[in-house]
RNA sequence: GGGCGGGUAGCUCAGUUGGGAGAGCACUGGCUUUACAAGCCAGGGGUCACAGGUUCAAGCCCUGUUCCGCCUACCA
């Protein structure tokens, strides 16, 4: 109270002696806790998008988390029994980097600690770091239900993912496999199709000779991207209808520096427009031609070891990083003349989404989720409008991929996540899918049983989560009242990562969608439209701006911001706006004081009361103030919402409302 | 290759049944007006990318062109 007298006096609006004390306030109350819906009022519920626990809060957090606060604040106020439930995600291949960095201090790597000592240091540092995040969103003054705060490795979580694997097993959609998927020879992991960003660069198209066997004159030409991985060559193919090969469908040819024999085949798969119309087969370094491998019952020869090197099958080249190996295979190739021509060529790569090295194409045994048949129902809840995208055209990109959908890779060849339940026994090679821990073999009764080594996808817990946080697989109260949930916001580049899994597993195990709508939050860049990054130096750090300007203000700035468009840019000028504007509340909240030092709302009889034609002015505006601030809520128009507020405040009942007031004041 | 979004004031962007061209910032001029100079009052500034079409009427609907951005695809 005294702290508050103190900054009556300032003209200028102090939020931190404010903010701290209502968010305090509010907690001491226990106002944003879910309580038991004795009245039967209706629900709202949303599940916050989990930010990863290496995270701290950046501008996109906070955009996303003052989107959902604004809507969960709104709908609270209208009566609804509402749910805002927090949480983390363990983030498996971030906070493992971010571990390993760590101990890399201490000049170790993770296979020096062992997988359990290196499992319990994740877990310390997670206990030390891993709600820095949470305590940022209090700055916010985000009003979420922290009594039921989760977190993705959390026990009960950890038992809905068990059942979700060993369900989807059971019924043949989760399924182990060799296959050639994508390799990150330093996280030393499988990633998704989705974790894989492709960028095009120049690189080089080279022309090798491949001589035949019958016949050392005639030799047979390919092109390639990737010369190294001819050392894995089992074939080459030609189209069947290209004249010009015909006559070698069926003959041999020799590997040049190797010396292999290469059957020519034919398959439709070789386009005869392309480079020479005849390519090199590398079954287990290329999925098109493991396929086509496949079909020809061709040799897989690996050459790569995990961590991008080559292996024992690459010969004299052994030991070598592929680019090593690449240059090396060229000079060899030109010495010997089997290099024809070189030409520049632009193509795409692809490089890991956790750490942007170059992504290999590998051969392995891997889990997978056969997709399709999950993916039929996710799509259809989106056409029938069950789920709708605001806004809607993200609905096109949801189906464009969805449509096209192919197996996931769950499983990851990492220490920290849920381990995938799946256990072999050693003497008899019986395998156990379980929801509990087995002892020993159900077949041979043996002892010697190994769980499998790897961890699951950390987007397959992520999946879950609009469910597991609130019970599943128990049949709790909050399953109950709060699924499905009524809104998820979150932004357009996990909407395959994320937005569609949980479609597709809401359905699958609770038989109904997970949120009734999605509100696609923009992204932020800066001023210059360029995102925001380290070492561009053009970071808007949410917590400084807090700091300096209060958090209403920065709320204001990214609420009068978000448009529903792709991206929306942020400087600290735009902030300043509406740092103007918490100032201006305070300082006619100051004036408005000054002439209500007589006045007691408890005295005052509703009846008796007497309305200036100002006063009926003031009120019909405020009337459709909040008519328009509710209209563009319900539309998710929060800068429409936001634009009212600062248009009635500033132009209505600052310029015009509280002018007539000193003026009748003058008059009397 | 396929798809999507966008080109409106100097800058960032609104503009949802087709009829008024707007906001914030920036700019110009004037204000020691008893809540606020982080403020008050007044003001300048736009061939709504381009070209056609529909209409009494087009920033908005249709067709084409062009420029930017993004997503996606196994052409070695």
């Amino acid at each position: 109270m005294e702290k508050q007298q103190q900054s009556q006096l300032q003209s200028v609006y102090n939020p931190k002696i404010v903010e701290d004390h209502w968010y305090q306030f509010w907690l001491e109350n226990d106002l944003f806790t879910a309580r038991e819906n004795k009245d039967k009022r209706k629900n709202y519920s949303i599940v916050m998008p989990p930010p990863n626990i290496t995270g701290s809060l950046h501008i996109g957090h906070a955009l996303n988390n003052t989107l959902q606060d604004i809507i969960i604040r709104w709908k609270r106020m209208q009566g609804y029994n509402v749910l805002w439930l927090p949480g983390t995600d363990h983030a498996g291949i971030a906070t493992q980097n971010v571990v390993e960095r760590e101990i890399a201090k201490e000049g170790k790597t993770r296979y020096d600690l062992g997988r359990e000592e290196f499992t319990k240091r994740a877990w310390q540092w997670r206990e030390k770091y891993g709600s820095n995040i949470l305590n940022q969103l209090k700055k916010m003054g985000c009003s979420c239900d922290w009594s039921r705060l989760r977190f993705t490795l959390d026990e009960g979580l950890s038992k809905a993912v068990r059942k979700v694997f060993v369900t989807l097993y059971q019924e043949g959609l989760i399924y182990r496999s060799n296959y050639v998927i994508n390799w990150c020879p330093r996280c030393k992991t499988a990633l998704a199709d989705i974790e894989v960003e492709q960028r095009e660069e120049n690189a080089k198209l080279y022309y090798v000779i491949y001589p035949l066997k019958e016949s050392v004159e005639e030799t047979i030409v390919v092109a390639t991207t990737r010369p190294e991985t001819m050392l894995g060559d089992t074939a080459i193919a030609v189209n069947p209808k290209d004249k010009r090969y015909e006559k070698y469908i069926g003959k041999i040819a020799i590997l040049p520096l190797v010396g292999r024999e290469l059957p020519i085949v034919a398959d439709d798969y070789v386009d005869p427009e392309f480079g020479t119309g005849a390519v090199k087969i590398t079954p287990a370094h290329d999925l098109n031609d493991f396929e086509l491998g496949k079909r020809h019952k061709l040799e897989e020869i690996n050459i790569l070891n995990d961590d991008g090197t080559t292996n024992q099958n690459a010969g004299e080249y052994i030991n070598m990083t592929a680019l090593e190996c690449r240059k090396k295979v060229l000079e060899d190739l030109k010495d010997k003349g089997y290099l024809k021509k070189v030409e520049n060529y632009k193509h795409s790569i692809g490089h890991c989404y956790r750490c942007d090295t170059v992504i290999e194409p590998y051969l392995s045994k891997q889990w997978f989720v056969k997709i399709k048949d999950l993916a039929k129902p996710a799509i259809d809840a989106v056409e029938s409008n069950e789920t709708s995208f605001i806004p809607k055209r993200w609905s096109k990109v949801y189906f464009e991929w969805m449509y096209n959908i192919r197996d996931w890779c769950i499983s990851r060849q990492l220490w920290w996540g849920h381990r995938i339940p799946v256990w072999y026994c050693k003497d008899c090679g019986e395998m156990m899918v379980r929801m509990e821990d087995p002892s020993e073999c159900s077949k041979c009764h043996s002892k010697n049983i190994v769980q499998d080594k790897d961890v699951l996808d950390t987007w397959f817990s992520s999946a879950l989560w609009p469910f597991s946080t609130l019970g599943w697989p128990e049949q709790t109260p909050d399953l109950e009242e709060f699924y499905p949930t009524s809104l998820l916001v979150t932004g357009f580049d996990i909407i395959f990562f994320w937005v569609a899994r949980m479609m597709m597993m809401g359905i699958k195990f609770r038989g109904d969608i997970p949120f009734e709508k999605v509100f696609i939050n923009p992204l932020i860049k800066d001023i210059e439209g360029k995102k925001m990054s380290k070492s561009k130096g053009n970071v808007i750090d949410p917590l400084l701006m807090i700091d300096q300007y209060g958090a209403d203000a920065l709320r204001m700035t990214l609420a009068a911001l978000t448009i529903q468009a792709n991206y929306i840019r942020l400087s600290k000028d735009k902030i300043e706006t509406f740092r103007n504007f918490t100032n201006k509340i305070w300082n006619v909240s100051r004036f408005s004081l000054t002439h209500l030092e007589e006045f007691n709302p408890q005295e005052v009889k509703k009846e008796n009361l007497e309305f200036s034609l100002f006063d009926e002015w003031i009120l019909n505006q405020l009337n459709q103030t909040i008519k328009k601030v509710s209209d563009s809520l319900q539309n998710f128009k929060f800068s429409d919402a936001a634009m009212a507020i600062y248009e009635f405040t500033w132009n209505y009942f600052c310029d015009w409302y509280s002018k007539e007031l000193i003026l009748a004041k003058f008059i009397s």
